[in-house]
DNA sequence: CGGATATTTGACGAATCTCAATAGGCGTGG
DNA sequence: CCACGCCTATTGAGATTCGTCAAATATCCG
C-alpha cells in the first residue's frame, strides 16, 4: 500500500497501522458490519464472500499477500472476510484511516487504482459465471492463479492452492464435485497435473489457453 | 458528475464537455479500445458487455441516465458500449480528462465513490451469476431495476425495460427462451403482471421478494 | 398493411446437481 | 515410526434444470 506514498506519509503511516494475524477459518468481519478498518494482507491468504439466507455461498474473491482487504460502501462492507491458512496483516486503528485519507491525496489515488482492478476482474468473472462451461470456469482460475503469480513476483509455476475445492467450487459458481471431476478429466488429459501441497503444474500452457475460452 | 464539483471547476468543465447522441444499437467503444474519454448519461440507456471469440456474451451492466460511462483500467476499456434506445450523453473531448482530474482532487473523489458502488454492485451480481436459479435471477433484476428507478427519483412501478430479452439473458447468464419461460411462469403465478411498451407491474411485492432469494 | 424483428412456446437432450459411498491426506498420540 | 480418526477430495448413479433447435405468435415501424 505505501507504495503511493512518500516518506513523510510513510512515518504518520507506520504509527496508524498495526500487525495484525488470523488463523486458518477465522472470519476477519462480516458482511453489513460497519467498516471501520482497512488491511493489507502480508502474509498468507483471504477469500471474499457472500451469503444466501439459504447457505448458498458466492465468493468474489481471493485475496493474497500485498492485497487490500476492507473496501467499503457507506462505511459498510459488501462481503464477508475469512483467513485461508494463517494470515497476517497490517491493520490501521480505529476510525484513523479516512482522516488520512483526506491528507494524502496519493492514498486516495491508490485506493481509486484499487477499486478499478478490482472492477475490471470482477467483469472478467461475471463472464466466468454466466457464460463459461465447467472446464473454461476451472482451466480460467488455474491461469488467472498462474498470472497473479508472476504479477506478484513468483513463478508461473506451479500454481499453488492454498483454498479448499468448496472454496474454489463457491467462487466458480459449480459444486465441489463438479470442479473435482473437471480436474480429473484435465489430469487424465494430460493438460495439467496434480502434486503434493495443492500444487498443480500446467502441462501444456497452449492447449490450456484454449480450454479457457479464449482469454487469459 | 457535477454534484462533486464548486463553481469555478463548473465553469471549466462546462467548456470541456460536448453533448453527443447515439441511435439505438450504436457501439459507443469496444473493449480494447484506448479510453480517451468519459461519458455522463443525460438520457436513454446503454448497456456494458463483454465477448468470447465464439460470440457468447455476458451483459455486466446497464446504465441509466446520470451514470457515468467510460470508467477505464490502463487506458483501455475494459468492456464494450452499446446504446440502447435513443442515448444521449456529455462526453469530455479527447485527453482533457487526466487533466482535469489532476486540479481536481473532489472530482477524483467521485470517481472513486462510483467505482466502488459499481464493485458492490458486481459483488452482488456474481452472487446471482454464481449461485441463483432462473426465477431467482429473474425476479432479483425485476425488483433490482424497480428500486434503481426509485433511487433516480421515478416511482417504483411499473418497471420499465428499455432492453432486449436477449439483452436481459445476457446479463443473467440464462438464454432468452428461459427468460421469457421465467417470465411468462410468474405472470401466472400471479406476481407480475405485463403491459404494452415492455412494462412490468410488480403485483406482489413481498411474494416476489421471497423468490428472489431473499435480498433486495 | 406488411415485412422484419422480438418474443413465446414446445419437445428433446445435455450439462450439472444431488445424494451416497469410497478413497486419500494430514495431524496426533501411542 | 506407525495407527487411528477426521476432514477433504474423488467417484458413481440417478434426478433436474436449463439449453438447443424449431416453430408459432406477437410486436414494431415504415
Amino acid at each position: 500500500m505505501c507504495a503511493a506514498l512518500t516518506q513523510p506519509d510513510l512515518t504518520e503511516l507506520a504509527g496508524i497501522m498495526t500487525e495484525v494475524s488470523y488463523p486458518a477459518g477465522k472470519i476477519v468481519f462480516d458482511e453489513g458490519e460497519p467498516a471501520d478498518a482497512l488491511y493489507n494482507i502480508t502474509g498468507g491468504a483471504a477469500k471474499l464472500y457472500k451469503l444466501m439466507p439459504d447457505g448458498r455461498r458466492q465468493v468474489t474473491g481471493f485475496l493474497l499477500q500485498g492485497d487490500l482487504l476492507g473496501l467499503a460502501q457507506n462505511g459498510r462492507h459488501s462481503c464477508s472476510a475469512e483467513a485461508i491458512g494463517q494470515m497476517r496483516a497490517c491493520r490501521d486503528v480505529h476510525g484513523r484511516f479516512d482522516a488520512l485519507v483526506e491528507r494524502f491525496p496519493d492514498l486516495r489515488r491508490r485506493l481509486h487504482h484499487d477499486a478499478v482492478d478490482e472492477l475490471v476482474e470482477a467483469q472478467n468473472h461475471m463472464l466466468l459465471l454466466g457464460r463459461k462451461t465447467a472446464v473454461e470456469r476451472v482451466v480460467s482460475f488455474l491461469l488467472r492463479l498462474s498470472h497473479r503469480q508472476l504479477r506478484h513476483g513468483f513463478t508461473a509455476q506451479p500454481v499453488r492452492l492454498p483454498m479448499t475445492r468448496a472454496d474454489i467450487a463457491d467462487y466458480l459458481g459449480r459444486t465441489t464435485e463438479t470442479v473435482s471431476r473437471t480436474i480429473t478429466k484435465l489430469k487424465t488429459q494430460g493438460v495439467i497435473r496434480l502434486r503434493p501441497e495443492s500444487e498443480v503444474e500446467l502441462v501444456d500452457a497452449i492447449r490450456l489457453s484454449a480450454l479457457a475460452g479464449g482469454e487469459a
